[in-house]
DNA sequence: ACAAAAACGGAGCCTACCTCCGTTTCCCGG
DNA sequence: CCGGGAAACGGAGGTAGGCTCCGTTTTTGT
């Protein structure tokens, strides 16, 4: 759904592209989304033109790395919501989003954008990973689990709230995201 | 309980500093917490060598500012503390506190960080403020609207958290802090 | 009014971002 | 296998902001 690039790219360009990726990838999760783009370059082993001809921006390249994350999400959800009872699957769902909003900081943050601004490129995957959590919203509440009056909307400002809230206090404090999202939901129970 | 810098300053190094802080404040509103210090240097008349002297990081700049900040929800945690009902006193301070630390974009991530980095010359008037907090949370705790099993660290990491949520995605909804912050409220009543 | 101390200011160095264009690599038709 | 044109490469260099260093100016005490 992502990743429709016809093949017209010649051999050398898509292996750079893959090799920045990747370099990107273990760069920002070692240093935030504010690393070096020179560095994520030189480690790659291709020249800064290179990277910043696949990457016009530094949006870009986060981008291409977060588009696969919500794609990812997105495939999480549809199985939940085919295996596991509602309450269940919300609350699995969650945890997952969360952390994979977590593996580098900084990365929440870009996360949140595209939410709002629908401009961005990565809309399109975002919103299929929102309308997926909708829908486990939504079975949730209509299986009476939880309350009626939580738009899809605040609950996704609640939860990525407690994932920024753990990326900055306690990134070394698994158990921390497991009882501040009980917290949560005991709030959204009715 | 800030401030105690001894009346050794010549009188334009008072003045200047003054100035500076003057429009770090109103620059950092106006541009978020990475603003260009030169603008404020410029702004403030001085040079930017003079900026330097007097905060020789942006951290001692912004810490400067919130510090003022922090003393502030501390005396208005007192007030409260002595003149409402328990669930009132807390719902009210969360209140002030989110709309203090959402007065310009990232200053939410740098409330966040000394609460939990010892190491920071804010810790103490952070401390100060989380103390009162805290206190505010166990009267609610005591008079049994609130449940007793959360912590201070826990309410303020989720509070902190909303706040960030409604600085990113909603600058412009105040209504919607307020039902973010209900719905925490409802999950932590008891 | 004078000298020492305090404070000032901005030139200049550093680092990171990003662009531009001469050079190299690929790939296809012959 | 080869040659030429398109595609891609790479890094020099311009720009911007962060921060330092030190010669000059201002204050203050006597």
């Amino acid at each position: 759904m992502h990743e429709a690039k016809g093949p017209s790219r010649r051999a050398d360009a898509r292996r750079n592209r893959e090799r920045l990726l990747a370099e990107a990838q273990t760069t920002f999760a070692e240093h935030g989304t504010r690393a070096s783009l020179e560095q994520i370059a030189t480690r790659a082993g291709v020249g800064i033109g290179t990277l910043y001809r696949h990457f016009p921006t530094r949006q870009d390249l986060l981008e291409a790395l977060l588009g696969a994350r919500f794609d990812t999400l997105t495939a999480t959800g549809r199985t939940l919501l085919a295996t596991r009872p509602p309450e269940a699957a919300l609350t699995e769902w969650t945890h997952a989003f969360v952390t994979a909003t977590t593996t580098f900081r900084g990365l929440t943050a870009e996360v949140a954008r595209p939410l709002d601004d629908e401009t961005t490129r990565l809309h399109a995957s975002c919103t299929a990973m929102r309308e997926v959590g909708a829908e486990l919203l939504r079975r949730a509440q209509e299986s009476g689990t939880v309350r009626a009056d939580v738009s899809p909307a605040d609950f996704f400002v609640l939860v990525t709230g407690v994932a920024w809230a753990h990326e900055q206090c306690a990134p070394d404090a698994p158990e921390r995201v497991a009882r501040l999202l009980d917290l949560l939901f005991d709030g959204l129970r009715r």
